[in-house]
DNA sequence: CCCGTGACCGACT
DNA sequence: CAGTCGGCCACGG
């Protein structure tokens, strides 16, 4: 199975086999959220049932191995601003104002039309 | 099994 | 409002 042939839940599972049980459920997770909508790493913790895991799941999204299939420039922090080196951060504040996200000096505008 | 390492978080100063 | 601090947790060495 490679990258290029992931286009459903099912496809994600499958590539992920080898990954733990805790990068599957990140990565599921992140792919569920919807264009123009954004999460946050608190958020994507609680929803795999581990509050608290925020850091794990950063690392976890750091190294995701299916870009863009699943979408980790829509998971931001807490308040909105995007983590990572200033590269990669500038690249995913690109990606989720082109998708409609308001973005204000630099991070998300959070609001809860557009967390998901 | 202990230890260092983060694209983190919330409370507090 | 900008820092600091302690706590968090999965991973890899």
């Amino acid at each position: 199975m490679m990258k290029e042939d992931v286009k459903t839940e099912q496809d994600v599972v499958e590539f992920l086999q080898d990954w733990s049980e805790f990068e599957r459920a990140v990565y599921l997770r992140t792919y569920r959220i919807p264009y123009g909508k954004v999460s946050t790493y608190g958020r994507i913790a609680k929803a795999v049932g581990k509050p608290g895991a925020a850091r794990a799941v950063a690392n976890a999204l750091h190294n995701n191995p299916l870009w863009p299939v699943v979408p980790c420039w829509r998971v931001v922090k807490a308040d909105g601003s995007f983590g990572g080196g200033s590269n990669a951060a500038a690249d995913r504040r690109k990606h989720v104002r082109d998708e409609g996200v308001p973005v204000e000096h630099g991070a998300v505008v959070m609001s809860k039309e557009v967390i998901f």
